[in-house]
DNA sequence: AAGTGGTCTAGACCACGCC
DNA sequence: GCGTGGTCTAGACCACTTA
């Protein structure tokens, strides 16, 4: 049972357990490389290896010149439901207070543009990849540190004379636009996938590395199971919470076919 | 505008190409560490630290002995919803069809337990640290590789001498088992946390380098707003993807305060 | 046995932040 | 200037897989 581990990961799992137990608290620096190397006998290379260990895992970040410091996580809350569902049960409330994070400045920036669906879009929103797509391209900041991308497509032959290509805020919401069409979203599909960022999120959101995202792929529907509109948001791990909320459906009624 | 990357970005930048261009499809074997010392005349621990990259992105695998491979991400659907609310829509159908691998043969632990109370699942179901819970452990796994993690939390004083603590598969689902206690679960709140695994679970599910999982905390409650399970998933990126779906609710009424 | 990746060394020079 | 982390080299030996 003595699992004789390497070096590097005998010096990672002794600085995490220090971390862990409170010797480090978030924000402050952790042993530099030179003391790693001088405190651990090895060559500096390996104590940097350790620290890679740290780093990948997310719970370390190391600055040139600084050094390297503990973590500090701190989740806003995310909810997917606020749009459509603005009524929440008071438990649901408690959550929201105890999580959120206030007196910072939120701000965003929106994009218009045309563009060609990729694979993802096109599937929802049932075109051919290449058709073209109205997107509005949103980055939500807070106090000036980019939070969270949201970019909105839409059937460019549907929505190409609305509001929605206004790189304007639109008032009552973009959701809304749509409706003047005739098209009317009662129901919504979620997929959320976890995953490591791409380099254009990691420059976007100016993410750290060993932080993954989700993709949160929500597609909105008609009455008659027509697709409105696909958005794909990039939530940064390391600043969200995403809550749903359900009221639990009883009756074991089959699945609808109609 | 000339970046100037470092030797090991732009390695890392032009197999990422050559991947995501098809050059090197899932499942095959990209350079060898040798080659590309050789390609790029570069030292081999620079060479490692281009695969690194690539590694811990996610995209790519290395194994002692046999080579680094491209990553095969297929992901099966993860429903929260499935257990109370059997009835899907159309549209679910089809992402669920699109989506899910079928096939393959899955299989599940159960492990039965008395346990002290953490802080998430203490203060999920209103507890103090260090309360007993009564904790049912599953490990869920398709051919024989463990898939995800749950582990249901429920107070020890609440769920003692039910058929929860029986080790065995419990017919009719273990979320009806507490209605037998008068605690009828209507309503649920999610949490989804998005991190790099521990080490615990990255050995409990095998999960490779570059692999962030979700932490899917699921609460429920009665009508009159008491905690009746908490539940807790570990669920890795790689393997899954997160579906939930929403019937749009567009009264405007206020959040609830009674 | 040959080839792969994993670990490790002992140096070097560079880029960045702070005093 | 000094200390920090970032990049890079040219070797060495080990562990694992395949043939």
């Amino acid at each position: 049972m003595s699992p004789d581990l390497p070096a590097y990961r005998r010096i990672a799992d002794d600085l995490r357990v220090r971390i862990q137990s409170g010797e480090f608290p978030p924000g402050s620096t952790i042993p530099t490389q030179q003391e790693l190397t001088d405190q651990y006998k090895v060559a500096r290379m390996t104590a940097r290896q350790a620290l890679a260990e740290l780093v990948n895992q997310g719970l370390v970040v190391s600055q040139q010149g600084k050094g390297t410091t503990v973590r500090d996580v701190r989740h806003m809350v995310y909810r997917p439901q606020a749009e459509f569902e603005p009524r929440i049960s008071a438990e649901m409330d408690r959550f929201m207070a105890q999580l959120s994070q206030d007196g910072r400045k939120p701000s965003q920036s929106i994009d218009v543009a045309v563009e060609s669906a990729g694979p993802i879009v096109a599937a929802r929103l049932g075109l051919d990849i290449g058709d073209p797509v109205a997107v509005r391209k949103r980055v939500r900041s807070l106090d000036g540190e980019p939070f969270n991308i949201n970019d909105t497509y839409y059937d460019f032959k549907l929505a190409g004379d609305t509001a929605i290509m206004n790189p304007a805020d639109i008032p009552q919401g973009s959701n809304f636009v749509m409706e003047s069409k005739g098209l009317v979203e009662v129901r919504a599909i979620d997929e959320i996938y976890i995953r490591m960022p791409n380099s254009e999120e990691v420059s976007r959101l100016n993410l750290g590395a060993g932080t993954p995202v989700a993709m949160h792929v929500a597609t909105g529907y008609t009455a008659d199971d027509r697709p409105v509109r696909c958005d794909i948001f990039i939530i940064p791990g390391d600043r969200h919470v995403i809550l749903f909320e359900r009221i639990h459906n009883r009756q074991d009624a089959p699945a609808a076919t109609s």
